[in-house]
DNA sequence: GTGGTCTAGACCACC
DNA sequence: GTGGTCTAGACCACT
């Protein structure tokens, strides 16, 4: 099942997305062995060098290394995970209620719509 | 004071999601004509063409209309506008509260996120 | 004249090396524009996407940035430029100097060893 | 305690280069026997091929030799030590000097960050 | 015409 | 078998 991408952005940014959200929310574990990117971008449905190119870019962030020969890791640097979730968090906050802001919406009715979303998605699970 | 682009998305987008913004919170109103292209160009400090771009896409969303050999005016259709802010403010609310969940925050948590940025915001402002 | 790449590194390595030096060193100055990726990696004697690559790693490093359908220019940050090249001649220094020692020799030895080379350079340079 | 390598240059020359060094500054001395290829890769922390690898290179280097059936021994020639290292201090002073002034340090600020460094290293050696 | 992305496929070095 | 690099060539979006 190859992976769902969208036309608006770039496939390994996307890709980068998918691998960064799995470490932060804990599918992929400290120590954990990555699948060698050939197989890797076969699952995902890519060619090679899309995964290898995302890839390298997470081990940038410091999240993954490397062992030449023998393949990636996820990296033991707990601390660092925990700072680029809150940061995620942060930024994703202030950019969702920034823009709210700017159409209008009171506090009260960012607040009604966060409420309203979670019980809906909470109805939805259920359904499930 | 030309307006302030970043670099990671398409000028001509950015610019139609500012229009539209000012559009939905009633900067522009219903009847108002706007700038012609060239200077609302230069007030944003853009290529022409890129402006003209950003207005046609406006348009094709049905927020302003064409005048030939007049200029361009922003729509009647108050049904419109409505209906873009609620579906606005409801994908944004889902895309925002899908991607915390992703990562594993709990509702309160994602709560608890809104209600400071809420306060942080408010502190900002009367500083400002 | 295609540019000198040594077997042992990389190609984009070196061609990221070789303009940042340009760089510190004022050949290409604040807001120059840079040749059109292709053409350069014409002049360089590679392939654009090895080109490609070697400037996104220099706009990575804060040296150069990208205007959209535009071109490349060198930064305007001239601190940056400042605190690369002194971070580099610390670096280059200490590396030189820690291996001499470790293989023993004294601090008049490297002393001397520098001021030959110093003179033996000058030679050279006045028979060019 | 294994030793430290870098991840941007191959084990196995980062190896040779240790041991290389380990000659010339005489830490092993002509005749010395080496530890087995197995325990010597033990010491280190890498695979036994790794450390094969990185012994082939040093013999080929004319620096150490092999007994079949014994070990391998530090070559007796003195005059290959000596040899290499004044090569190795010519070279890497070249080098250096050339890349500072390729970045248009002149000769007094090269002289100045060499004497700078060696008080920094002397003050070091002395909090140690 | 500019940069950016992606695919395809090859080759190499390392472990 | 593993990752890393490079080439070739195509296509797209932006200005």
């Amino acid at each position: 099942m190859p992976w769902n991408f969208s036309q608006d952005r770039p496939i390994f940014q996307q890709i980068v997305d998918i691998i960064v959200m799995r470490i932060l929310n804990g599918e992929y574990k400290t120590g954990d062995k990555l699948l060698p990117v050939r197989d890797f971008a076969v699952e995902a449905g890519v060619n090679p060098n899309t995964m290898q190119r995302a890839l390298t870019e997470v081990e940038n962030m410091g999240l993954i290394y490397t062992k030449r020969g023998d393949g990636r890791y996820v990296g033991e640097n707990s601390v660092t995970v925990e700072k680029i979730k809150s940061e995620y968090v942060l930024r994703a906050t202030h950019d969702y209620i920034s823009s709210l802001k700017a159409l209008g919406l009171q506090d009260e009715m960012i607040i009604q719509s966060v409420c309203e979303e979670l019980k809906k998605q909470k109805t939805e699970g259920r359904n499930l």
